[in-house]
DNA sequence: ATCCTTTAATTAGCTATGCTACACAAGTGT
DNA sequence: ACACTTGTGTAGCATAGCTAATTAAAGGAT
């Protein structure tokens, strides 16, 4: 059918993944947000924690940079963490308008104690399949991860 | 500990990637939702658009059991595509509670001329991939689809 | 035929995430 | 000192997800 030819893939068939891709993510993230949300937890306080837990204090506005999204979104985001008791705010000792988002023993011990229900139970989804299908799992994660970043720093005119 | 013994992996690993996966999850849509929203298409509306679109008339309980998501949810996602004029609304000869979702030319033609932005976006980010990657992607995608519909059915006790 | 239960869809109301616009305090440069 | 920029926060909006409760119709039992 398709002729990819070199190393550059055709218009169609990077399209067909793009479309496979889209779906895959919005329904993968969907059946997690229904599995467990007992924990307290949504995806992107989750997210946002773990990037505080595992690269230490930083800004809100690092955070929101890190999480690519607006401040506002971060500090909603921040301020429930906190609630939580999962992160404390420190005036950034460098930058008196800066607030310094720090993990807590509980935030921490939280990520620690299976990374978050959500990833545990796709991981136990994960767990059925056979390793080659794992490595072609982990394989796309790195890749879309290198993507976004890339994209990232791409971004300039609207 | 735990000895799977053959092909399946460890658990440690098996983590690893679900916790990829789900940040990559996140970060992808994120992504894409900050692209482009100018077509008036979010991606839940665009997803259950393709739905109807590519497989033809359906009623809202099936196409929220499609989108997995609960009929509350279906229900405000098709009056936003009736109201884009995407699809219409009409009764379901064989069953008078049911409602039946068709797509209008309109909603088509969205569709046929990019497959939604979103997409379109990702496609274009996708295009600088080596095609290995690319297939990478690709197979990761439809591992999740069928994992989804799995667990779509064998959900029971939590 | 009537009553009861189940099913399909909707409405109401909640939480959460994302955004922009605006306000304000604190750095920075002239 | 003054203006400009930057980091957060507040206010308010739209969307998406949920559950609970309502209404209408289908289906089964008597």
């Amino acid at each position: 059918m398709d002729d990819p030819g070199t190393s550059l893939p055709t218009d169609a068939v990077v399209r067909r993944t793009a479309d496979r891709l889209h779906s895959a993510a919005i329904h993968l993230l969907r059946r997690l947000r229904r599995e467990d949300d007992a924990s307290g937890l949504t995806g992107p306080r989750l997210s946002a924690l773990s990037v505080v837990v595992f690269g230490g204090p930083r800004t809100i506005g690092a955070l929101a940079s890190a999480e690519q999204v607006r401040p506002p979104t971060m500090t909603r985001l921040v301020a429930a963490l906190e609630a939580g008791g999962l992160v404390t705010r420190e005036p950034d000792p460098t930058d008196a308008r800066a607030t310094l988002v720090r993990a807590t023993p509980a935030g921490v011990r939280l990520l620690e104690e299976g990374r978050g229900r959500r990833a545990d139970r796709l991981a136990r989804q994960l767990a059925t399949l056979p390793q080659a299908e794992l490595a072609t799992l982990d394989k796309a994660a790195e890749i879309l991860d290198r993507l976004s970043r890339i994209s990232q720093d791409g971004r300039q005119s609207g």
